[in-house]
RNA sequence: GCUCCCGUAGUCUAGUCCGGUCAAGGAUUCCGCGCCUUCGACGCGGUAACGUGGGUUCGAAUCCCGCCGGGAGCACCA
């Protein structure tokens, strides 16, 4: 018996099926189909084609970046699924001292919008509809529903934690009435006086315990100024303007599943049917630690290169990159709607591109820290050489690169080979010398052979018309280098991948002289 | 601490609603090989997972319960 099970086991398995089948076994399984890869976006609750509005609600205190992202595709898709409608509502109530309002995010966002292929069918401002909320805070004041609360913000968190009612709880409608209306009257200051919705004080979630409706602000917002000093919440308003801007469907992230729960409330209270809410996790870029308000102190202070440094990550420092908006898309769809915190490396999402651009990207040779190498000997129908633009697509074409006698080569790449016999790829070999030469100096090499062998190949630029370039990083850094000639014609925003760097993006026309071409780093 | 949510390979994800077709699919990482891009692009190949304990069932990644682990919320921010 072992024997046989010992012969059968090495056996490939179509031989087994084969023999299976003659003993009159069961028929050959079939290959496997593959399972679906991406993830399923279920439809959206009551939703019915053509009727679907949903909204898009950044606060404008800085750019998107890729986070709000997930918020962008996931409205994008489902608006493209139904023929549906997208409301940008800038979210800009007073907001605080540490969060403030700023109007070039106006302009800003709404142009992260449209790169990223999301065009709003209209534009909203919170701020503009400020009145609109107080004739619902009294509707909700006329239900007995709330009470303007006197207690300081630690006071009211306390007896909030513990369950404990403030003597204003009391209040009956007429009471409460007459102190919205101070607070509307400027009879308070800053602080002194909010709205307060009456739930439940044994709700056993604690956060939902008698939450503030409405609040004052003196600071200056910088579309009305100091007009209004009573601001609503973000759950009221949205309570409010989801109705009055019949929003369907709410998309947002977890972090504001609590504020579903408060809209039904207010929406209960009043007896209004609301718009229905889905939630995804949070996701993050392992890479993107940064957080915003600390990018956002950065660019304030002229540390970083704007609102598209790489380091902050945001929408537009991915396209800077060269990283196409098909890509962040296609990246982030990809999480699906999962409840789940993701934490995804950046790689996930250069492969993504990668697999965009690299069989249409041309390849072009830089090399960082370079140093001078003057070949003796040299064939002189080697001065300039034919190269493929990409190693696997000839249809690519190719470029003719000033060659020899005279090169730059990496410091890096010839430390380790001083001495020895490498050679310059796509070209010819040489006899390295042993040691390097004092700063600033010239290497001298021998020519050796042309024939390709397979010894080290290493990147070379052409001395000849060789242009500085200026590579800046995802850290922010800058790395200085050679290009090869051929680069003096690049264009903005045009990619190339620098061999054995990886795809770099152009910024603006190389003007000549020591100027650096400037380019930006995409990714390996 | 309280409330809610989530646990499939190193990472992300398909499958879970309606148990068998899943000896678990894809992507990425990693490893090996190939390549005139060296560790680095590209091509080929390989390793690698149902958190845990119980229950229901002929049969559980899928249903039920406990446990463990992780996250979010608990602002007069949004």
């Amino acid at each position: 018996m072992s024997t046989v099970v010992a012969e059968l086991n090495g056996l490939p398995s179509s031989e087994l099926e084969d023999r299976l089948a003659a003993l009159g076994g069961p028929e050959r399984t079939a290959a496997r189909p593959s399972l679906p890869s991406t993830p399923e976006f279920a439809d959206l609750p009551g939703a019915s084609p053509g009727k679907v509005v949903l909204r898009l609600a950044p606060f404008p205190s800085g750019t998107l970046h890729i986070g709000h992202g997930r918020m962008l595709f996931i409205n994008q898709l489902y608006r493209e699924r139904y023929s549906g409608r997208i409301l940008l509502v800038f979210d800009d109530t007073i907001g605080s001292e540490e969060k403030r309002v700023e109007t070039e995010f106006f302009d800003l966002i709404l142009g992260d919008c449209e790169a990223a292929g999301v065009h709003p069918d209209a534009v909203f401002y919170k701020s503009d509809r400020v009145p609109n909320f107080y004739p619902w805070a009294e509707r909700v004041i006329a239900k007995g529903a709330a009470y303007v609360c006197r207690c300081p913000a630690e006071l009211l968190r306390e007896n909030r934690a513990h369950g404990v009612a403030c003597p204003e709880r009391a209040q009956n409608p007429g009471e409460a009435m007459d102190e919205w209306n101070k607070m509307l009257g400027n009879s308070y200051a800053v602080g002194e006086a909010v709205l307060r919705l009456k739930t439940d004080l044994q709700d056993p979630d604690p956060a939902f315990r008698d939450r503030v409706l409405f609040r004052l602000s003196d600071l200056d917002h910088p579309r009305v100024g100091t007009r209004y000093r009573v601001w609503p919440m973000l759950e009221f308003s949205w309570a409010v303007d989801d109705i009055e801007l019949g929003i369907t469907h709410v998309l947002r992230g977890k972090d504001l599943v609590m504020e579903d729960r408060m809209q039904r409330y207010i929406w209960d209270l009043l007896g209004i049917h609301g718009p229905s809410f889905v939630h995804w996790g949070i996701l993050r870029v392992r890479e993107a630690k940064v957080a915003k308000s600390k990018s956002y102190r950065e660019i304030k202070s002229g540390e970083f290169d704007g609102w598209s440094d790489p380091r902050t990550w945001s929408l537009r420092s991915l396209d800077r990159r060269g990283i196409t908006n098909d890509a962040v898309r296609a990246f982030i769809l990809s999480f699906g709607m999962s409840l789940a915190d993701v934490e995804v490396p950046a790689e996930t999402l250069y492969a993504e591109n990668r697999k965009r651009i690299d069989a249409s990207t041309v390849r072009r040779a830089f090399v960082a820290d370079p140093v001078r190498v003057e070949v003796d000997a040299w064939p002189e129908d080697l001065a300039s050489v034919s190269l493929p633009n990409h190693p696997d697509r000839a249809e690519l074409g190719t470029r003719v690169a000033p060659a020899g006698p005279v090169f730059h080569l990496a410091r890096r790449d010839l430390e380790p080979r001083l001495g020895s016999e490498i050679r310059l790829k796509d070209l010819a070999n040489i006899q390295l010398p042993a040691a390097l030469p004092s700063a600033g100096g010239t290497l001298a090499a021998r020519f050796t052979s042309r024939a390709n062998q397979r010894i080290p190949r290493l990147q070379w630029v052409g001395a000849e018309g060789a242009l500085p370039v200026d590579v800046l990083g995802i850290e922010g850094e800058h790395t200085p280098g050679l290009g090869e000639a051929t680069l003096a014609s690049a264009r903005p925003g045009e990619v190339f991948q620098f061999e054995r760097v990886g795809f770099v993006r152009v910024e603006k026309d190389w003007t000549g002289g020591s100027a650096p071409l400037r380019v930006v780093f995409g990714h390996p």
